[in-house]
DNA sequence: AACTTTGTTCAAATTGAATTGAACAATCGA
DNA sequence: TCGATTGTTCAATTCAATTTGAACAAAGTT
């Protein structure tokens, strides 16, 4: 990597700063932060692993982002440390996984069953509530509708596994 | 509708309570405004139609929080207007849309083709940029990512039909 | 032991998005 | 026509989430 005197990095060249901008966007649809799209993007373009230090001197972003952007993106599986080096290295570099299986495997384990789960809950803690209302009517309309809703959150999960599976090539 | 002297609704039962807390991380989820979920999951534990104002009433809400968030809703095509009244009335009520599909229709339509739309143009973009880049290594290494992408978008595109038809039965 | 490097944590500041509420337009009824 | 009702718009405010940066811990080096 070059690298000035006084060890800063060189500014982000235009195609780096547009394959950025792709994830930031892609990230923002997700619901992520700006940082763990830049973080990613950088890394995807990059050629060679790169140190948090690394990262937010050329993203011009703080330690503290870096840190807990490579944070969530380690537990979504989306990158992993360099290892193989030479000779044993202090600081831990960073690669992207590239493949989307593993991508979106890592989102819908970390950001969508979650709520899933804690939506099958509610419902049946709804359901219950439905159960003792008194009015026939009004009881019969409620329980169709939280079964309505029951069978929503079942169907998404039973979608999942297929998502995964298609984007597995 | 039990209406107080003074023209007000009733505040919200605990029922009502819980299913629109279940939309409200629903919609969080999705990335969409709070306001949003609070309006559909009234809507859809309610069994008649409700006025703009009856919302607004009964979610202590501003009238121009839920005309914005009634506005995305009809976007989504989430809930339509409930017709075939005795009198010809002045007020519009608004009904939910309960079918699944439909709401994941909506949802794909107006929040994840458009972000599509744009990254296939960017990536496009980037792929010309790619090109240009002198160094054949360096060249091979930016195409090889790009192509990625590209295949990513591609991928993507294919699996959301997919998924319509999943979650329509 | 003292200093340097690397990375984490978290309270405070910042930012961006949602919400409010007042002004306004449109329509109806008296 | 004038007032009442219904709904929209948008600038200002509020609120939630992200980012910062300083303090700190851990581990290495001199």
């Amino acid at each position: 990597m070059t690298q000035a005197p006084d060890g800063s990095l060189p500014d982000l060249d235009p195609l780096e700063r547009q394959v950025i901008d792709v994830f930031v966007d892609g990230v923002h649809v997700l619901g992520l932060p700006r940082s763990v799209g830049e973080i990613y993007g950088l890394l995807f373009i990059s050629r060679s692993p790169m140190s948090l230090d690394d990262l937010a001197s050329r993203l011009h972003i703080s330690k503290g982002s870096v840190s807990q952007g490579l944070r969530m993106l380690k537990s979504l599986g989306a990158v992993h440390e360099a290892n193989g080096h030479g000779g044993p290295e202090r600081r831990t570099y960073y690669l992207p996984a590239i493949e989307l299986k593993r991508l979106v495997g890592g989102f819908i384990r970390e950001q969508i069953r979650p709520h899933l789960e804690s939506g099958k809950t509610k419902i049946s803690r709804l359901a219950e509530t439905a159960r003792q209302v008194d009015d026939v009517d009004q009881r019969a309309f409620l329980s169709e509708r939280v079964a309505r809703l029951d069978h929503w959150m079942r169907s998404s999960g039973k979608v999942l596994p297929l998502i995964q599976k298609m984007l597995g090539q």
